[in-house]
DNA sequence: TTGTAGGCGTTATCAT
DNA sequence: ATGATAACGCCTACAA
């Protein structure tokens, strides 16, 4: 007995051939219409479009890509999707896959390569034609997954020393590394330097690389006691800042890579009467809108947040669409800019 | 001819047939093996999991859901990616719709009704099981399509008056009458508003319309003076009080309904050196982090951004996954709580 | 330019 | 408890 009973009314009614009947052609004129307008004549077009509109047809996306084998979603995970830094990447991510006509599924790993390997398969499931990854550390089973079902992919969040497929990011130890050097030529002697935890979080171990590059650079010592890891949040920096003044009292400048954590740094020393940079000098990471408004404006890294998902987007389109598969392994390391502002 | 030569090994390689010819049993059998393991014998389901195992196979959801006429995609809609005070709600929504094996599409509309609705368009074509929606403006062929569709949608900007089906939301109107008051009841006398401009933009209508009742049952005049439509941004909100003191003098509070307006507007006030709230008291909506650690703390609006996101997505899934028509209409408005601080 | 035939990978349905 | 068969709605491949 077939599956569906007989005739068609109810919601979600039209399919292609409802549209063909009407139209009086076959179901391939009416999917070449709709999708090669070219192929077929203009008043054929035209006859074919307003049995649609007659209809109230609406493609069925699962019946064609399982058809075609092309399927129009691209796959996003990220660590924690209320987290400010990667709305501008989600964003123009969106834009560009979205003005090609591809939807994106978003989800979120919680910093767990576990979790991150579940939804990796989710979205495999799913079909995707591409997968963003913010996090550059992966479980083995997890590019397995990815290399058998021979999807693009593109890790977005740092250069990693063995890349996935593509990437488009900054480096994050580069611009620890430059701003650290900023603070080391505008005279300051002893650099802190506060971070994420940095488990499962190779940004944040790569800072602190960063860091400890420019200070042997900059001939200065490295001490544990000038570092520290620290949850999120505005109160995290205000323990920060408090802490690291008591213990080492000649810190002249506190490097925090997170910008909550700075501006929570930086209230924290204007409740205590702390000039910045009078008294410590106060750096960030990452250019959000905040920095440039609080007072003392704060020294920050500009980061290409903006172009990574854009880029991004259209790295997967050529590969996708173009099949360019010269593309595959491209590493784009996008430029990042010390902002020198009142702080330091 | 055969669409695909024969033999298979490349990459996306095994399907449920392999599996099955491997655990020498039929599809139906791997099928129930996953999806309902009650339904078939103990041993056998070790032994279609093995088959699974070793093939490396990956169910596909795009061929499930054309079989099944179920899918497992939701389709969020948010007017911006990268505003803060939506990424809690869609954490939130996107955490409960994945524990119940749901997978997030998300979309920007740019607050603008006609890219909604073609956004409703793809996602209904991608035939997701649920809809949810921030704005509460529709276009009447949006609205229909939806009807059309028969998909159980959301709405959790606003408590609308005609709503589409389902809505979570605490009420605009409701918040911004509650602050208002508030302030009244403080002592101020000459309440300034701040909003977002309102063109398809009802939150920002009935925020308006919640500080003009509120000052009519306070017993104060609706001074034109003191209301402005603004942009985004903490400069907006700082040019936004200045030019408000110039031009009435004697005004004594102004509720920001944006809590980056009014964080721009307290650091204008800081540059100024006006007393806050001693020159001017300041109030805020919606209880972003920043809002307690700043100088002086502001006054703001709790919302209930996090249950929004769970409870939507918890009515969606009764309503797809129980069949829940008794849902269909629900409307749930959720409370919201003012908070003071120091800034009123 | 248009149509015919068959398959994409899964599940609903009925039969055993 | 398991299997055979026919859809799901569309698109590839080929033919006309």
């Amino acid at each position: 007995m077939p599956k569906r009973s007989a005739a068609r009314s109810g919601p979600g009614s039209a399919r292609m051939r409802d549209v063909a009947l009407r139209a009086g052609v076959s179901t391939m004129t009416v999917s070449r219409a709709l999708k090669e307008p070219g192929k077929v004549s203009p008043e054929m077009r035209e006859r074919v479009l307003r049995a649609v509109r007659e209809t109230g047809y609406l493609p069925n996306h699962l019946a064609g890509s399982l058809s075609s084998n092309r399927s129009t979603t691209v796959g996003l995970i990220v660590p924690s999707i209320d987290n400010s830094i990667y709305t501008q990447t989600v964003k123009s991510l969106s834009e560009v896959l979205k003005h090609s006509g591809f939807q994106l599924m978003i989800a979120e790993s919680g910093y767990d390569p576990n979790e991150e390997e579940e939804l990796i398969t989710v979205f495999l499931g799913h079909r995707v034609s591409g997968l963003v990854l913010h996090s550059t550390e992966h479980r083995p089973e997890a590019v397995e997954k990815i290399r058998n079902a021979g999807v693009p992919v593109v890790e977005t969040g740092n250069i990693p020393d063995r890349p996935l497929d593509m990437v488009v990011s900054y480096s994050n130890r580069d611009a620890a590394y430059a701003m650290t050097m900023h603070l080391g030529r505008l005279g300051y002697r002893r650099i802190a330097f506060a971070s994420l935890y940095s488990v499962h979080n190779d940004r944040s171990k790569d800072r602190l690389q960063g860091y400890a590059d420019a200070l042997k650079e900059l001939g200065q010592d490295y001490d544990p006691r000038l570092v520290v890891e620290t949850e999120r949040g505005y109160a995290a920096g205000a323990e920060v800042v408090a802490r690291i003044v008591q213990t080492v009292p000649e810190v002249d400048a506190l490097f925090c890579a997170g910008d909550v954590l700075a501006v929570g740094a930086l209230f924290e020393c204007g409740k205590r009467g702390w000039a910045v940079p009078g008294r410590i000098a106060i750096a960030s990471f990452d250019d959000v809108d905040l920095l440039r408004h609080v007072s003392p404006s704060v020294t920050t890294l500009r980061l290409p947040r903006h172009d990574i998902g854009q880029r991004a987007a259209r790295l997967l389109i050529s590969r996708v669409i173009d099949g360019a598969e010269h593309l595959r392994g491209s590493v784009v390391d996008l430029k990042f800019e010390v902002i020198q502002r009142e702080s330091t």
